[in-house]
DNA sequence: ACAAATACTGTTAGCGCTATCATTTAGTTT
DNA sequence: AAACTAAATGATAGCGCTAACAGTATTTGT
């Protein structure tokens, strides 16, 4: 019965012939260790399949090594389980913990609940997710009680915290281009929740792919949506029944995208060949609905790994000066085409 | 400047009057404290607002404190974040730590995963939801590791270890009772996935409602799917090319209640008016699509917050006798009407 | 009434790690 | 080369809690 006992920092130390501080220091990216130490301690750690104790660090160290994520109560479930899921393994490797805690209408209530787990669990640092990560008075209330912060796809204050988003704008651009390039020229737009920043930065993309092509769409082939299915296929019966209908429908996300499918089954007319449909998200809805939506796939899993990351390595202190380099990242996005849109028909 | 320092288990034990070890023990349940004793340290502790110390407490008891969430990679992500956000929810509560991890079809290098995550993090139980609770060979491999674990809807081996589930058998047959009372006689039913125990339980189910209702349905009201949209939707399709259609179809869950909806939206035929449909789980996707659907809903938050505290209260070693109570636990579920259902039309 | 079992409470010694400060070594200056 | 500074390393003392055991009070049995 060889119990594999778990090596502990004083085995490496003893191994490596040097003092358990001096591990200590290497594991932590102490930068006072000679390369030479530096080395032997990596090559016993490796040999010992070395873990710190989370515990026993957290103990002594007096950080908690909790990582608040913040999301609003109407997030889709999609998005949220995709940040979750990859946020909770990356914390799995660093020994961090996330404390996750929603967010809703009553600001009050939740401010007051923010304020608890703060409290309570001592956390690092938190993450805001879209959209209360333009929310005025919990920004407020994060600064004063000194807790750093990294939000996800802001559109305000981009000064106030580091943040990380995608290119909003690019995207609308890039899907419109594809219809254009698939010969549509009368392209509907839903704008999404006029509350949230991204849905300007989308319809900017599309107003300007539009006219870098000179094609010009009438007033009534754009529609102002909620980010709902609802309203995208509210949005999506005006334009469909017009005499003059668009070919192509995009949508600020895929929600909206599901309700023009709906209102076109609805209206009897056959998606892509009549009309062509694109999303943006790339959520678990996108192939849920038939056919299955173009759309953009948003980089969620890495801005859940970058998120962590800089709590985790405690970059904070740094990146306050709102221009280093790691205070604003900009990830890439995809764009996927599936079965919803299609080449104009000719008739 | 006063830093409202956290309050330790001196602080309480001083406070209280007694040692530190009482106070520790009226925390963890001990039995053996008077209730004199336990009284004043509750009432300290609430004072103090002591919470204890995580860290130090899972050091000093060799405890992890982690508690595995291990699921199948097709498996819904609304079932999986509901489960998810709520037992997170509890291990904040509770001190504990989930550790999710994705099983897929490569078994050998999900069970080599798996065993790492143990080794790891040395989790104090582990918590699966379906279908890989009924995976012989993991279960075999937890056996051996000797770590405790909950199952979430088994249908294999239920004397193994407690599970946690609710009636599908009894869910179906009542929403296909729900269907009769509104006139329909006749039913359709789309299978879920053969692979999965619960599919058998819902036809069952289905059948015994019309049994006990006298009526008879054709053979070709009855299709085999996969619980997925597509398997939903070509089943739709063949039953709704019928001349003698249905009027209502049950689908063993939302993704293929989803799918029937796509066949019928194809062929014309208007929802709830000439066909009622309904699903199963009450996902997201139930409220996506239009119309809504009428499902029965899970009780799946009930489902986490018992499957954790089963495994934090450590109340394994009893739970071995496959009679106790605790064992086996069956949850009530919800039937939710929308508006994809309705009375049938008279001609 | 006295031994023996039982119920309750306290004492002590770490759990594995890092903060802090003391010490040693290497590098510079004059 | 002595005197000083800076860099690298080590020794020590806990972090806040609980396991293990040692008591002390209470109850039970005969």
């Amino acid at each position: 019965m060889t119990t594999p006992k778990r090596a502990r920092i004083q085995d490496v130390a003893e191994k490596a012939g040097v003092s358990t501080m001096t591990v200590s220091r290497v594991l932590n990216q102490d930068a006072k260790v000679s390369d030479a130490k530096r080395a032997i301690v990596m090559k016993v750690v490796k040999e010992l399949n070395y873990r710190p104790n989370v515990a026993a660090r957290r103990l002594a160290s007096n950080k908690s090594f909790f990582i608040g994520l913040l999301y609003f109560d109407d997030l889709d479930t999609s998005y949220l389980s995709k940040f979750l899921l990859r946020g909770l393994k990356v914390c799995r490797s660093t020994g961090h913990h996330l404390v996750v805690d929603e967010v809703d209408d009553d600001i009050d209530k939740s401010l007051a609940s923010v304020k608890e787990l703060i409290e309570v669990t001592q956390v690092d640092g938190i993450i805001l997710l879209p959209p209360i990560c333009n929310h005025p008075k919990l920004l407020t209330a994060l600064q004063q009680a000194n807790v750093s912060f990294v939000r996800i796809a802001p559109d305000t204050q981009l000064n106030l915290s580091p943040y990380i988003c995608m290119d909003d704008y690019q995207a609308s651009f890039e899907i419109t281009e594809m219809l254009i390039k698939q010969g549509h020229t009368k392209i509907g737009h839903i704008i999404g929740n006029p509350n949230q920043g991204v849905s300007r930065l989308r319809y900017q993309g599309f107003l300007d792919a539009l006219r870098s092509n000179q094609i010009n769409v009438p007033p009534y082939y754009i529609e102002q949506g909620l980010f709902t299915v609802d309203s995208g296929m509210e949005a999506a019966k005006k334009m469909l029944s017009l005499d003059d209908k668009p070919t192509a429908i995009f949508a600020a996300n895929d929600a909206m995208a599901a309700g023009v499918l709906s209102a076109a089954h609805m209206g009897r007319i056959s998606v892509p060949e009549e009309l062509s449909i694109a999303g943006f998200d790339d959520g678990h809805l996108a192939v849920s609905v038939s056919p299955n939506l173009t759309t953009v796939r948003q980089p969620i899993q890495q801005m859940a790994e970058l998120a962590i990351d800089i709590i985790a390595s405690g970059k904070f202190s740094n990146l306050s000066k709102a221009n280093s380099r790691e205070f604003r990242n900009v990830l890439d996005f995809e764009i996927v085409e599936r079965n919803s849109t299609a080449p104009v028909q000719v008739k």
